[in-house]
DNA sequence: ATATCAGTTTAGAATGATTCTAATGTATTG
DNA sequence: CAATACATTAGAATCATTCTAAACTGATAT
């Protein structure tokens, strides 16, 4: 991504010193899922010295502005996920990975949701294992 | 369910004071999605005078031994459910409540696992609102 | 029955991810 | 460049869950 302030700017997110790191890092063009604790780890790498308590306070600014996704995929930690379009996921356990699905699949057979309910979105969640 | 004292040592576990009161409920011919939270209240009402780690220890144990399915929905709490058949849900956030979806659904799409993976099973979350 | 002992329960401490607090720093605006 | 609204930060707080180690109880052998 080029300019990566500009692009902050038009998501009402002030280009500070942290976020112009973490976006540059997230937004590069390959999409990644993300915990609070590897992309800790990955700034770590960089030395890019940026507090615990604004890597969370980062993800989740970008996620109010609608750039990141969150993924419950297990009760552990919160996953993040730099491809918001709708898509579905492959998750090893063993290795604690995901993997992107973004082929189209189409689930058949969806009952109707209760009374005064709609479908709000389908996830797929492939489980992977050996 | 009829004899609970045999049905538990019959998935070896001792059954003791706690777990026949816990398992009696749970295992009433009714499905249910429970958290150690929603549990303890419900226990609590009974006055059955049970300890959050207790509680805990039950869940677990009954998990280890294939009697409840664990359902990883949010990050917020670990959801049990006491129909271990394969199935999907419906997820309410709104209302953080679980609906069973009994009918058979078929995905249809799935791309190939990546080498050396084979898929264990695959779950759809059907997310409501409104 | 009763003693024995492995398996259970428990209160309270520990853990670990996340959020909060409130003090300090910085981007923006005029 | 001064004012101020917004951000960052270290460390404390929170909250679900797990751990600890002491007290208890169901099963088994006598």
């Amino acid at each position: 991504m080029k300019d990566i302030k500009h692009f902050l700017r038009q998501n009402s997110l002030r280009p500070t010193k942290q976020r112009v790191i973490i976006a540059n890092y997230l937004f590069d063009g390959v999409n990644k899922h993300v915990t609070a604790e590897t992309l800790s780890n990955k700034l770590l790498k960089m030395k890019a010295g940026i507090s615990l308590a604004t890597i969370y306070n980062t993800l989740h600014d970008f996620y109010e502005k609608g750039l990141l996704k969150k993924l419950m995929i297990n009760s552990e930690r919160i996953y993040f996920d730099t491809n918001t379009e709708h898509h579905h996921h492959f998750y090893s356990k063993k290795d604690q990975k995901l993997i992107d699905i973004n082929v189209d699949m189409k689930v058949n057979g969806i009952p109707k949701p209760p009374k005064n309910k709609k479908i709000n979105k389908i996830e797929v969640l492939v489980h992977l294992d050996n």
